[in-house]
DNA sequence: AAAAACAAGTTTAGTATATAAACTAAAAAC
DNA sequence: GTTTTTAGTTTATATACTAAACTTGTTTTT
């Protein structure tokens, strides 16, 4: 229960420290200064290709308005395009622009190379469990939201 | 590589999983409904019995300016008390109030709960590694941000 | 001991990010 | 063909934060 309870807190300083890595604004490929918010956005833009403005809100784990207001801003910053949908004039279909997907590279190489920075703490049976628990976890966090 | 792809997505994915479940304001204990960010000094305060408010900021991540008006809002619901050090009359020191100290259990608890119910999830041996290689990223994340 | 430097905390103005609710317009259902 | 649903936007408001100026109290320097 000693036990339990002292991982329980490292647990939490690690998720603590994970934040704290993301907080400030950060300079990705030639799109400039970019903040958490919006480096996600694009993040998850790049990672489909291209995706409506109810998908990706959903995916972002945020209302449509909060989507809105934020793809507004990239959309001056010409990191993204908004084009309606020809089959259905409701739609808008957001994908990346060059500058746009400079920034998406540039955002996946700094996070691959930490999570390659973090493998090298464990051996490989460590980073084999590790990920596994990860994938597990995920599912079962995943099956929980459902309910 | 494509093992080790998928992996950081799965990673990113439990992160993110984790942060929606402390979005939205929570009632803890009869304290009312918190704020995440209310009950996350709550914790810091709680955790170490009272403290000062630098050090309470330094914990928390942020500046003192925004510790004091965090502070300041959670003296008014009377969940903390502010006192100026005997020693030191600059210093402030922060500690719970009853009805602090019953969000500060509450919360403990549910952490707990929640993170037992994601050890039923793995075996002896997963958990065993899993909390260990937690422990080994935080020693490197922690050593890593002081350079 | 007086002046300068430093430290603890607060205040203020501004910014980023979000929600909720009202709204417009298009598509689907009946 | 009217009603309902869906997609997205707008607006007003709230939260949480920072940076910088500031006040007050404590050390340090000389």
């Amino acid at each position: 229960m000693n036990k339990s309870k002292s991982s329980i807190e490292h647990f939490g300083k690690f998720l603590f420290q994970l934040q704290q890595l993301e907080k400030k604004p950060l300079v990705f490929g030639n799109a400039g200064k970019l903040t958490p918010s919006e480096i996600h956005m694009i993040d998850a833009i790049g990672a489909d290709g291209g995706l409506f403005m109810s998908a990706l809100a959903k995916r972002l784990g945020v209302t449509k308005g909060a989507a809105t207001q934020m793809a507004a801003r990239l959309e001056q910053k010409q990191l993204i395009v908004r084009q309606t949908s020809p089959a259905d004039s409701r739609s808008v279909l957001v994908t990346l622009t060059a500058v746009g997907r400079d920034a998406f590279f540039a955002h996946k190489r700094l996070h691959e190379q930490f999570y390659m920075e973090l493998r090298e703490q464990l051996d490989d049976q460590e980073i084999a469990i590790f990920e596994s628990c990860i994938f597990k976890l995920t599912q079962y966090l995943r099956e929980k939201s459902k309910e």
